[in-house]
DNA sequence: ACTTGACCTAGAGTATGCTCTAAGTCTTAA
DNA sequence: TTAAGACTTAGAGCATACTCTAGGTCAAGT
């Protein structure tokens, strides 16, 4: 109940540079520190972290992320703001999704044309470019 | 049959300067330049720019394309490189498939909860960082 | 003739997101 | 008591992928 950064480093494969980092940007303002002044983790802050990643993945830059935060500790006045972020997200990574889509067809096209290139040791020019 | 530069930068939604930087970057190595060394794109140059965009997007960096547009002109003796580097891509490609689903449904979850809050006027904080 | 606008090169500058360094503190185990 | 190892801050440095600037060429329209 109360991780290191090295610890949480090791759990979320971040490295703890970019933990501080990530903290220093305000994307991490519930750490709490201990009497020595070291970082002690919640389960709550990883879950944080899970999200920032999640907004990150799917498009958002630190500062949208950061704006999210921001908006969450202002309280219930921002609740549809962080409603419409979410949708706006929803959009973005149905769009994400319809896009890896067609690169995945394009990129099946050319393991079929290698496959068959590799068999005939030799590439007819003509169809790279199709 | 022959586009300028600017026309390609329409087409495509990249600047001029992307263009000329990608060409810089030797991820156009076929384009020609006529007798006043203006950059004339061909459909085939426009193929390319597709591939580049296909290959960036499912996550090689330019260094990669290069790598690809090198064993391409290398010729046949590379065919099997570029079946591998293909395979590679499409397993990158499902897994980023599998992870925006995954995002997807933390972010339907949060749609689901913050039109709920919006409803209710509140957000129950407990419920956030579940 | 001359202005406009699109193009050219070389190279500098910028945004983002880390990534590392220096100098120091604190805890623990030999 | 001392050395190792994990932590701290402040701030510098770096990789990627652009993005822009300066200074110039060239073709077309008025």
């Amino acid at each position: 109940m109360g991780y290191t950064i090295g610890q949480v480093a090791k759990k979320t494969g971040l490295s703890v540079h970019t933990l501080r980092y990530y903290e220093k940007e305000g994307l991490l303002p519930f750490i709490k520190k201990n009497s020595a002044g070291l970082r002690v983790f919640s389960d709550s802050d990883l879950g944080w972290l899970e999200l920032i990643e999640c907004l990150k993945a799917t498009g958002l830059h630190l500062k949208g992320i950061k704006q999210y935060i921001d908006w969450y500790i202002e309280g219930d006045s921002t609740l549809q703001q962080r409603l419409d972020m979410f949708k706006q997200q929803k959009i973005r990574v149905e769009q994400q999704m319809a896009e890896l889509q067609k690169h995945m067809n394009k990129i099946n096209y050319k393991i079929e044309l290698y496959t068959q290139a590799v068999k005939d040791g030799t590439l007819h020019p003509e169809k790279e470019t199709a």
